[in-house]
DNA sequence: ACACCGTCGTTCGAATTTGAACAACAGGAG
DNA sequence: CTCCTGTTGTTCAAATTCGAACGACGGTGT
């Protein structure tokens, strides 16, 4: 008796098959999959608020701080930037957009390239980092990181990163 | 030097300490983090995309379906399946709604609370779930499932239950 | 029976997200 | 140099999301 499903109640009785008949999750898997979405729906809603209360930013705002930050020149190209954030390009021209205006982050052409822009950081960004950051650290440690054992942390660290990493391949068509 | 970051590049050199001292991510913390982060994101991208293709529903709808599917009688209050979803009331109005226009869900008013309102499978909803959810399944088996070792989806399923758990705390404040 | 607090689902406006279409340009083959 | 293909960032309309405000009820204590 599947609990919370990601399939149909029961695999479909065997009929023409046009795959190659469909492999279903056992139990564990299905655990796996649906703990993935729960949490990471749930977390996002968390941290969106803390955010937005404590900051006024939202998550995806704090990301690309973050990202500039954590940058050699404290700035990126957009497209470099859209995709370690995993957005559209659409997304970020928007969301730079509504930072620039709250004065955190700039915009700079590119000097080897006419069609390249360059998102930079400003000092009130990086005020404004340095002041969400702990807030968001804290809740990020309470409601995840702390929740699991050392060892449940590598072998999720290690886990995510293969999953990612294949992900990334996928992405690249 | 702390990669991709989910915090400034440096911890604020110590001055007042408003909270009790931030407590930062070390390498395998943060590598968890942001592996999280980022599969999740993809993945979501991913999935809609597939979803969309194949069986022109979203990711949002497909999951109300499973969720309705794998209920007792094929129904749910909109409440509850508002927080199996996790997602705001106004939204799964608004989902079920283009459902319905659909032909996949009905509504039924609650005999015992007049406020009550049941979303419901319909026949074509079943029909459409059934044809969805092989592709659907397979595409999470290819990107999440079977990158993973069996010994790691262990610790991933009870890891993430754990932080779902957690969570779902926080969220009856 | 009555007032009172909590719940239910919807509506509303505002914010955000996305993919497709674009215009301008880079880079390499010929 | 010149064409051709691929990139780059933006604009646009459409779809989705959320929170707050609502109106309508349920349940309990008195």
């Amino acid at each position: 008796m599947p609990s919370t499903s990601s399939a149909p109640s029961a695999p479909p009785a065997p009929s023409t098959r046009p795959p190659s008949e469909t492999r279903w999750l056992d139990d564990e898997e299905m655990a796996a999959w649906r703990g993935f979405v729960t949490a990471s729906n749930l977390l996002n809603r968390r941290l969106e608020r803390q955010l937005k209360e404590d900051s006024g930013l939202s998550h995806t705002q704090y990301e690309i701080l973050v990202h500039l930050s954590a940058a050699p020149a404290g700035s990126l190209r957009m497209t470099e930037l859209a995709d370690k954030l995993v957005t559209s390009k659409s997304g970020l021209t928007y969301q730079v957009t509504q930072l620039e205006r709250m004065g955190l982050v700039g915009r700079r052409s590119c000097p080897s390239d006419v069609r390249g822009v360059f998102a930079e950081l400003t000092e009130e960004g990086h005020e404004m980092l340095r002041e969400a950051a702990p807030g968001h650290v804290a809740l990020v440690r309470e409601l995840l990181i702390d929740v699991l054992s050392r060892e449940q942390l590598t072998v999720l660290a290690q886990g995510l990163g293969q999953v990612s990493a294949r992900l990334r391949l996928d992405e690249a068509l």
